[in-house]
RNA sequence: GCGGGCGUGGCGGAAUUGGUAGACGCGCCGGAUUUAGGUUCCGGUGGGGUAAAACCCGUGGAGGUUCGAGUCCUCUCGCCCGCACCA
């Protein structure tokens, strides 16, 4: 080879690789497993294994960690690096519906197509470990844990989950009773439970119930249940959403179809149970700042109290079915000034509570909210609506009659779906009291207008607000607030209580290609989890996959598997006949434990062997996890959800799945879009004096997201194969810093490209004959040589790739004025290019003479004594301003360097004149001398 | 509206702790090699100014702290991201 040849190395390269399997690495007990070295785990957000494939864009966090990968084997780890798909999903199930090719055959075809190009980027993943989330035996064990989290209930006392057995043993011990309202109480701090219910009325025993009963009890309490909420219904998907998947704007994140609010009987995971732990223990973990306040804000943990509202009998026959009106409220110091009420219009109370005269308007309100989308809520943000429910409710404070409004700036989702209305110190009702000529009462000091222009929401002192039972008047907010809540407390009126915006988790889907739970319906209703024996619980052959989608919002939901074989559908256990669950998971199943899996993929026996999963996952999870910001909230905090299910169980053994998580930018790409702004192919612009024109045409340039959409793709296949894969890999972490968003051009790559080829050139001459000599470099060679090194090193341990890359270049830069690259030189530029641009540096590293691949030699060291100058160069500055530079040697004294910059030509010409008032010496650095 | 991040040459970016702003690369300009184009090699390249220097200006804008500010503080403008009636 007389010149730089790409494809050539990176072919054979590659072809080594997978005929040595230099990348598997063994586990604990395997042969081959060093004990001796330490471990690291460093893994990608796996992909979803699109029809269309990469675009260059994809691959910038795969490249990234590759690098680290393959540094971390460099400097003595045991890494485990590996790679897998999120198959499950509505692309693949669309394309079988609309070509009739079974979901599982376009997968397999696209992770296929995906594996191509990955291993065309020379990714060092242990491909052995390759897992799809649709694989039967790594679906077996999601319904597995599915099935954990169905068999486990979460105990608050000690904040864990535990076995529902353990309850079930304290139920019959007779240690824990069951209330009338099939709440679980403890005999002996009977009543302690909930100071606001007093004494549990009714309890029961364990054995008094009869076996639905007992059911329905323990259904209250697992982690997995199933109950008929209000669920974000897409009839368009025919399927129904989690939060977390509907829009701002209530449609569905994936298509923008219209979503409606709609009571359905699903299933829910009990994440709510562990806001607490998923909040707190976000301290434990190593997650750029932003990520953990975005978590932070959607657990939404807040403080408060809850308070109870006697309802005023304006009306005598109704005010006896009426319990009291519950609210939260995180300022129980400003009860005083609580001049109204509002419910939520779906409060269950509204009914109740409204007088005859006002039926007809509630009514018609309710009907109004009902029909909103969240998008007409949202545009009214600004303008309240509400009307009076006719009935009063009592300030249990001051015993004052408050009317009782519903107005849908009160959300029934949050809280209580009640609020005690302090237009004083709450903005929104502040708007609300002025819009409907409310009485604005101040209870707090402070504010810089009158309380009737604006609410005062900050802290202050209380006035106002003394009964003669208690005094908060000239208390500061936060004493208010304690002593209001021990005086509720105290007179059972209410108390102190930790709210959270995060709801349960729905975690059905009308679906066909998802996993099936393990779940069996029988003939009364009762529900039987399929026995762990028995799993897995297959996805049934079918021919029609599709959902019935429909733009009837009120069209009933018909899932795939309705369709299915009765011979699937149907279970006979001991002559009782049970039909299957016809929901399917949501995709984030799949991808809340993958990470786990890849730790011993093959495991027959168990999600993942014991001894793998400790020695891989201790002590703080996974090292370093690497992926796009979007999944701040969705993924990340299910799968921190099922990690703590499977810790507190037993089954792993860290508290976080990822200790240390890294978000890498996008790339962007110039979109180009006619006079009629539709957007032509990228690809086909040409540029005259700053101008752009597609087949002749002007056309307008911006920068977006690299995609179909934006016609703008850049395919790394395509890169490949014009400059190679190692090109394509400098290229995208030379673009700049990982974590930051940058755009793509082409036109740019060539730089590094020229980088290989100098570099090349600098090995070979133009017969192909190496120019290695074993002669010792010179000195100034050598110690650019061990200042690279130290640069490169700390580089790497940053992750700063791009500046680790510019010091490669100008070190090569500097080696091109040699005739013969001296071999101790060589060696250690090529280490460290090696995880960077890995094909050309398996090629140098052998044509140096060596047998095995670079991937496993020892990262080079630099020699601390090279880096220190004989003498060095400092600037002196007159009143900040350069103004000379002097050479000094590098163990000069300051009264040397002082001397040296004063009697400096130019220095001494800018000081004619003037009196120098001050030196400030910076050893190895400046001199800044004062003078006027 | 609230919260977070970012603004540095024609472009991507560098400056890890307050200490020579613009490393490295692209592009551009000039030269060499080449039949030509491409490749490769050498030199130049923030703006103004000069024959060349000197010198002046310069990190979105305005102030401030400091011997010294891209970096710290205050205000302000622009862009990006997240949340959005959460009581």
């Amino acid at each position: 080879m007389t010149s730089y040849e790409p494809q050539t190395i990176e072919q054979q390269c590659q072809d080594r690789w997978r005929q040595n399997n230099t990348f598997a690495v063994p586990n604990p007990g395997d042969p081959g497993f060093d004990a001796t070295r330490p471990k690291f785990y460093v893994l990608d957000m796996f992909p979803y294994p699109s029809g269309v494939g990469l675009h260059v864009g994809h691959p910038l966090g795969y490249i990234a960690t590759d690098i680290v990968a393959r540094y971390k084997r460099m400097t003595g780890y045991n890494v485990l690096h590996p790679m897998g798909f999120d198959a499950f999903g509505l692309p693949a199930e669309q394309y079988a519906v609309e070509h009739g090719v079974h979901p599982r055959e376009t997968t397999e075809k696209n992770i296929a197509n995906m594996v191509r190009q990955l291993k065309r980027l020379g990714l060092s993943y242990d491909w052995d470990r390759r897992i799809a989330t649709t694989d039967v035996a790594y679906y077996k064990w999601t319904q597995w844990i599915f099935l954990q989290l169905y068999n486990s209930y979460f105990n608050e006392g000690e904040q864990r989950a535990e076995p529902i057995s353990e309850l079930v043993k304290r139920l019959e011990s007779g240690e824990l009773d069951v209330a009338y309202d099939g709440r679980i109480v403890d005999v002996g701090a009977s009543g302690a439970m909930d100071a606001l219910g007093g004494p549990p009325i009714g309890a029961r025993k364990w054995h008094e119930l009869k076996p639905d009963e007992q059911d329905a009890v323990l259904a209250e309490y697992r982690l997995a249940y199933l109950a008929e909420v209000p669920v974000n219904w897409c009839p368009a998907l025919g399927t129904v959403l989690a939060n977390e998947e509907v829009t701002n704007e209530g449609r569905s994140e994936r298509g923008n179809h219209p979503v409606f609010k709609r009571p359905l009987k699903q299933w829910m995971l009990r994440i709510t149970s562990y806001a607490e732990r998923l909040a707190g223990d976000l301290d434990l973990v190593d997650w750029p700042e932003a990520i953990r306040k975005m978590q932070r804000d959607w657990i939404g943990r807040s403080e408060g109290a809850l308070v109870d509202f006697e309802v005023a009998n304006a009306d005598a026959e109704r005010s006896e079915a009426s319990g009291p009106i519950r609210v939260f409220t995180t300022r129980p110091d400003t009860l005083f000034g609580a001049t109204y009420m509002v419910l939520a219009p779906e409060h269950p109370m509204v009914d109740e509570l409204t007088t005859e005269a006002q039926r007809a308007a509630v009514a018609e309100y309710r009907k109004q909210a009902e029909s909103k989308t969240d998008i007409d809520r949202q545009a009214e943000t600004k303008t309240k609506t509400g009307v009076p429910t006719g009935a009063f409710a009592i300030n249990p404070v001051n015993g004052q009659q408050i009317p009782i409004w519903i107005a849908d700036y009160v959300l029934m989702g949050y809280g209580t779906g009640a609020i005690m209305a302090v237009p004083g110190h709450d903005e929104r009702d502040h708007a609300f009291a002025k819009a409907f000529d409310l009485p604005i009462v101040q209870v707090i000091k402070g504010g810089d207008k009158p309380i009737e222009d604006e609410a005062y929401t900050g802290p202050g002192v209380n006035i106002n607000s003394s009964n003669d039972d208690v005094i908060l008047d000239g208390l500061p907010t936060p004493d208010a607030k304690r002593k209001i809540t021990q005086w509720l407390n105290a007179k059972g009126l209410g108390k102190a209580q930790v709210q959270y915006k995060l709801r349960d988790w729905l975690f059905s889907r009308q679906r066909y290609w998802g996993e099936p739970f393990p779940i069996l319906h029988g003939p009364d209703g009762e529900i039987r989890a399929v026995d762990e024996a028995e799993l897995p619980v297959e996805l049934p052959p079918m021919d029609d996959f599709s959902p019935t989608s429909s733009d009837d919002p009120n069209a009933p939901p018909a899932p795939p598997l309705s369709r299915a074989p009765g011979s699937w559908k149907n279970v006979v256990i001991d002559g009782v006949t049970y039909t299957r669950e016809l929901n399917t998971m949501p995709q984030w199943a799949g991808s809340c434990w993958y990470y786990l899996r890849f730790a011993d993929p093959r495991n027959q026996h168990r999600f993942a062997g014991g001894e793998a999963e400790s020695y891989w996952m201790e002590p703080t999870g996974v090292d370093l996890y690497v992926g796009g910001a979007e999944h701040a909230v969705l993924h990340l905090l299910y799968a921190r959800f099922w990690h703590k299910v499977l810790f507190d169980l037993g089954h792993v053994t860290t508290p976080e799945p990822f200790g240390r998580l890294f978000n890498q930018g996008y790339i962007q790409a110039y979109a180009y879009q006619d006079a009629r702004g539709i957007y032509v192919d990228a690809l086909k612009i040409e540029e005259k004096d700053g101008q752009f024109f597609y087949e002749g045409q002007p056309v307008t340039r911006n920068l977006g997201k690299m995609g179909k959409s934006l016609k703008n793709a850049v395919s790394p296949d395509d890169m490949c194969e014009q400059y190679g894969a190692d090109t394509l890999r400098l290229y995208e972490m030379y673009m700049g810093p990982l974590d930051q968003s940058k755009p793509w051009n082409t036109r740019d790559i060539v730089g590094v490209h020229r980088f290989l080829q100098r570099v090349w050139r600098n090995f070979f001459d133009d017969e192909g004959k190496l120019l290695i000599t074993d002669d010792a470099p010179d000195d100034a060679t050598a110690r650019l040589l061990h200042k690279t090194i130290k640069r490169v090193t700390d580089d790497m341990e940053r992750m700063s790739f791009n500046t680790a890359i510019a010091a490669l270049i100008e070190l090569n830069n500097a080696l091109v004025s040699l005739k013969q690259l001296p071999r101790a030189v060589a060696e250690p530029f090529v280490l460290m290019l090696a995880p960077l641009a890995p094909h050309v540096c398996e090629h140098l590293w052998q044509q140096l003479g060596h047998e095995g691949s670079v991937a496993f030699v020892d990262w080079p060291n630099y020699d601390e004594s090279m880096l220190v100058e004989d003498s060095i160069q400092m600037v002196v500055q007159v009143l900040g301003k350069v103004r000379g530079r002097i050479t000094v040697p590098a163990d000069a004294d300051n009264d040397a360097i002082e001397a040296a910059a004063l009697g400096d030509d130019k220095v001494a010409a800018n000081l004619e004149g003037k009196t120098v008032r001050k030196v400030i010496v910076v050893p190895g650095k400046l001199v800044n001398i004062v003078a006027n």
